[in-house]
RNA sequence: GGAGAGAUGGCCGAGUGGUCGAAGGCGCACGCCUGGAAAGUGUGUAGGCGGUGUUCCCGUCUCGAGGGUUCGAAUCCCUCUCUCUCCGCCA
């Protein structure tokens, strides 16, 4: 793994915050399921700093009497000059020995700091597993059907319109063909979604990279732990999993005004995932794809505005489902089912009548300072001091996965599908599919 | 893909081995001047790390990034990234 980004010297997690609140932060990693840590990063700091001092002094020295040399060359001295720099030459690899040793202790800290789990907040329940997530509300009864709701893929491939075997033939499993009125669905579902946030909620349209570096999934926290779930070009570069990573790192390396926070962006953007520890999980239908498309919202804030921002964001998540009329509740995900970078996360869960079951079909997390300090993203305050921004993300939402959700809540007996209202306008004025 | 030029503080722009973290200008902040403003004038104006220091100080590092040469590097060497110009190719 190359050095994350960032200055030199920059933590990718705050040790002085560990170093103040040990056991808070060992209690987080137990929540999260992992062995306490402190003891180990505290000694490594330790031992770094022990390093840098003597460094400095090192350096100090060398410095003072390098100094010394130039004025005596300026007096034309050269005798003297000579003298001094015979002193001073052992200093040299005194500094080289403790300059090693201190890079050494740094990116060995960095690289276990770079691997550490987000802080939970207060709010987030314990427990292992996605049964341990706890419903917060609930959005419309589920309707009850006159006939038996069939699964999207079984009304896609009855109207001819979703063709798993040809994508199978040219890209393999997890990859699905859409064609006529279902393509124009999918393309329908990303037009409004992104005239909603546009117009109603704030949010500024972006159309960014979709192969990106390695350091933009280090910034938002891929990489490196999560390395085998993205697919990576044979130059180098990554297809992004979620435009989450080229919103967010709109930001990285940047040093912002607080007047002009908060950043509000949203992308409809494909994204691709390996689903390398999916095997036989959702394998049929187009739930659990390869290349999906997504409709994203990141915002970037000052730290005392992440709270309400997250609030927001999960509203205009919901939004979308309310004025397409489908059932929905929203989940807080407990310690042991959140994503290792995000503080808080909400995940929306739509009812699938053919699966009678709610699926995700959004996630809305706070990242807290946990990508800021990745990517180097901060905000000069109002007092002129510098300080790292609040990063969120929220996905509003996935269109694949929405346009599972209309085609079975909006199914007809005999194999049609009813168009929601609101995609009208985005359809021609169509009424139904099929 | 080939050839060349470049990257310095919020911005512009000097600086080719020795008190250079960096002249000068612009901008910004505060003060003086003014009835008020402009003009003029004075002062200040990066960040990281460390220090059993805590409204102020000390040390160190940072002139695109990383490495090297040297007693000493913005300045010399190597690698990388990005920008620009010309040629080729191309949607």
């Amino acid at each position: 793994m190359r050095r994350p980004a960032g200055e030199p010297g920059t933590l990718m997690f705050d040790i002085k915050w560990i170093r103040a609140n040990a056991d808070l932060f060992d209690q987080n990693l137990k929540r999260r399921g992992m062995a306490p840590l402190t003891g180990e990063l505290l000694a490594l700091d330790d031992e770094r700093k022990a390093k840098v001092t003597a460094m400095n002094e090192a350096q100090e020295k060398r410095n003072a009497l390098s100094k010394q040399i130039g004025q005596a060359k300026a007096q034309g001295d050269d005798a003297r000059a000579e003298q001094i720099m015979a002193e001073v030459g052992s200093l040299k690899t005194e500094v080289q020995v403790f300059e090693e040793a201190a890079r050494n202790l740094t990116e060995e800290l960095n690289l276990k700091l770079s691997f550490l789990p987000n802080l939970l907040h207060a709010d987030v329940p314990d427990g292992t597993e996605e049964a341990d997530n706890v419903t917060i509300r609930t959005h419309l009864e589920p309707a009850k059907f006159a006939f038996a709701p069939k699964e999207h893929f079984e009304i896609g491939e009855a109207l001819g319109q979703m063709d798993f075997e040809a994508a199978a033939r040219m890209a393999g499993s997890r990859f699905v063909v859409l064609n006529g009125q279902l393509a124009r669905l999918e393309r329908a579902l990303g037009q409004f979604m992104l005239d909603l946030h546009t117009r109603e909620h704030g949010f500024t349209e972006v159309s960014a990279p979709l192969l990106v570096r390695e350091q933009a999934l280090f910034g938002t926290g891929q990489l490196p732990k999560f390395s085998e779930d993205a697919f990576e070009t044979r130059d180098g570069r990554w297809l992004i999993p979620t435009s989450e990573v080229s919103l967010t790192n709109l930001v990285r390396e940047q040093s912002l005004d607080q007047q002009d926070l908060p950043l509000r962006f949203t992308s409809l953007t494909p994204c691709f995932r390996s689903e390398a520890g999916s095997a036989g999980r959702d394998t049929r239908g187009m739930l659990r794809q390869h290349q999906f498309s997504k409709v994203e919202m990141v915002v970037v804030t000052t730290p005392d505005k992440s709270e309400q921002e997250q609030q927001f964001m999960l509203g205009c998540a919901e939004k979308v489902l309310q004025l397409l009329e489908i059932p929905y509740r929203v989940v807080i995900l407990c310690s042991g089912d959140m994503g290792a970078t995000m503080r808080r996360t909400y995940d929306i869960e739509a009812w699938l009548p053919g699966q009678n079951a709610y699926r995700e079909i959004s996630s809305v997390s706070m990242a807290g300072d946990y990508q800021a300090r990745r990517m180097n993203t901060r905000y000069r305050n109002n007092e002129g001091k510098l300080d790292y921004v609040h990063t969120l993300n929220g996905s509003g939402i996935a269109v694949g996965r929405a346009l599972i959700a209309v085609m079975e809540n909006y199914q007809n007996e005999d194999g049609t599908v009813t168009i929601p209202e609101m995609l009208r306008p985005y359809m021609g004025g169509l009424e139904r599919i099929g």
